[in-house]
DNA sequence: TCTAATATACTCAATATGAGTATAAGGAAA
DNA sequence: TTTCCTTATACTCATATTGAGTATATTAGA
């Protein structure tokens, strides 16, 4: 490839070389690993230093290691190699999520010295038990995102602190084009003024947040304390880790509704109440339970196994399995999400 | 940030650091910039001499260029600067596609040598006049693509051509699990076996014809004279580019059914039939008249403007805009794409 | 045997969708 | 000016999907 791409810039570029500019970016490469346990979606977490954080203690990272061309010859095999190295768990499903280098480069690296981009995946896992370096923890993955969980209704953190520390940062700036468009931004993002909470638009809500400087990370990257009101906005991660992390959410919560992948989460075999707890789990939102088993049920996806689960405290539940078949049946087989059930409250 | 990670991974690591190895990955950054026309969807390439294709000609590509971390200070203004350069464009929307590093690489560049990973992105405009380099062409995307297009009926070079070869491929290797697995693959991205088409696999398409090497770039890659059948699976490009553009087709075909993307490839006015026929252009398939305008009109996502448009052949067709309003009103607008219309034929 | 808890079945109105038919408004040919 | 062709727009209607329940079944334990 080096050789081929060598023609095609200096076709391009007479006179200069990528070569020379090309040796100063780094590839970095970083796993989501999720599983869901007791209601809870978990993210492992690695524990390490960051010394952009307030304090310099440790801080809350995801799997994370530089790209090896010699050992791994792949990206994907890359991470996978990662992520065994220091949480002991060998990866099943995983997707590239997004590659991120914008923003978040340590101003110290500055001029001359190299610039990181971490290609990011996501992987799905059942839980299991931990053999890695012992540094590594399965994590709510709401710590980070408080307000991201509806399940009970809406956060009460979104009307008593976000949406009145917003409202104070717009009457900063002065034009009124920019205003309404920030309002409008806001909006849509937090579902305020008749707006739908749209529970994809996770990174969305943590730039809007990051930008007002409302989360640790905010203040701790430009060499500030960090602000009140953070302590209430979720736990800080290293880097850009948690905005690797809202990119993740919100593709998971997306693709759940099209594509069967909710079942990389769960065991062969599980009750439809099961089920629906994991995917209420992911998406944040309470779902209508005879709904969602008439949707997973008639659409196909799953399969009664004739076998029950006694310990669910009420009549037995079935046991079902999904239905491979479904991929041939039907174009975007998922769990669509109908609106959330919990609806007045908070 | 480099500062940062050497600390992360001197932790991780002992003994070992990161910067011995970074230096030989270098990243590229690949453009697909699309405009739809007169029905035709269209990609923006440039012509580049391939080493690796047969007989070393020209072959078509994206714009690219390697990212220059002391010009491009973020991985998407690099990607705008190369394509004004190459193409003339100022590019309005861009989005992420992926990062391709896996397969593709230059056997020649073998140990050693840099290892070249890209990050693709999309871009949509209007179309317009070029005024770069004068190496750029406006392309049919289906060129590349030719079985992607449904419009006029099931391409009868998916009967004809690729389920033959892809059949007489499966009798090769021996093991029955292996082959079950091959063929339901097959099946359900060339919706084969009552299995339906679903427009946005085009990558998995790509795929099975480039391992089954029925297309061009499968036996140039590995220095291998293009077979027969190639001649008809679509334009070859230089690199792994043309996957590059399936990922990019599938990924719009995707995006228009939940975000009002299209609008970005309209002029700020237009006929609902000229919008149906840019997002038939895109999907590949043809849609029911009445009820593409009932779903644009009656989903708020188009409001008519009193003004008509005179030189449509018959009764003069209301111009209309997109309503922005609806982001704040649903939560994914988009043109959900029914079934397709023409089915009986090829 | 009653109650609480859960699972599962069934109902019903409101919408959404697929597939038309019907009518309107222009230009061009007869 | 009438007819015909073309495209646009309006309306209809059967069917499917959704949202929101009510009703019944099956367990454990008070």
């Amino acid at each position: 490839m080096a050789t081929r791409n060598a023609a095609l810039n200096s076709a391009r570029l007479p006179g200069k070389s990528a070569s020379a500019t090309a040796p100063s970016v780094v590839v970095g490469l970083n796993a989501v690993i999720v599983a869901v346990t007791d209601e809870v979606p978990r993210v492992l977490t690695v524990s390490r230093t960051d010394h952009t954080l307030a304090g310099g203690g440790p801080a809350d990272a995801l799997p994370f290691g530089p790209l090896r061309p010699e050992q791994h010859h792949t990206l994907e095999r890359g991470l996978r190699s990662w992520a065994r190295q220091q949480t002991g768990i060998r990866l099943g499903y995983v997707e590239q999520l997004y590659t991120f280098g914008d923003r978040f480069r340590d101003p110290r690296a500055g001029q001359g010295g190299p610039w990181m981009i971490s290609v990011a995946y996501l992987a799905l896992v059942r839980e299991q038990q931990l053999a890695g370096s012992g540094e590594a923890h399965w994590r709510d993955w709401y710590d980070y995102f408080p307000w991201e969980d509806w399940r009970s209704g809406p956060p009460s953190l979104i009307s008593q602190t976000i949406t009145p520390a917003l409202e104070s940062l717009l009457t900063q700036p002065a034009d009124l084009p920019g205003k309404r468009a920030r309002r409008e931004r806001r909006d849509i993002a937090f579902g305020l003024h008749r707006t739908p909470w749209d529970t994809e638009r996770t990174l969305e809500r943590y730039e809007l947040l990051y930008e007002a400087r409302l989360v640790g990370e905010a203040a701790s990257d430009v060499g500030e304390p960090t602000p009140p009101e953070a302590e209430n906005l979720g736990r800080p991660m290293a880097l850009d880790h948690r905005r690797i992390l809202a990119t993740a959410l919100g593709r998971l919560r997306g693709k759940i509704k099209y594509r069967p992948v909710v079942f990389e989460l769960m065991p062969p075999v599980f009750t439809l109440s099961h089920l629906q707890r994991v995917v209420e789990a992911l998406a944040g939102i309470r779902l209508h339970k005879q709904n969602f088993r008439r949707l997973v049920e008639r659409g196909g996806l799953v399969e009664g196994t004739g076998y029950y689960d006694e310990e669910t405290g009420g009549r037995p539940a079935e046991l079902f399995a999904f239905r491979r078949e479904v991929l041939r049946e039907r174009a975007a087989p998922g769990v669509r999400l109908p609106g959330p059930q919990a609806r007045v409250q908070g």
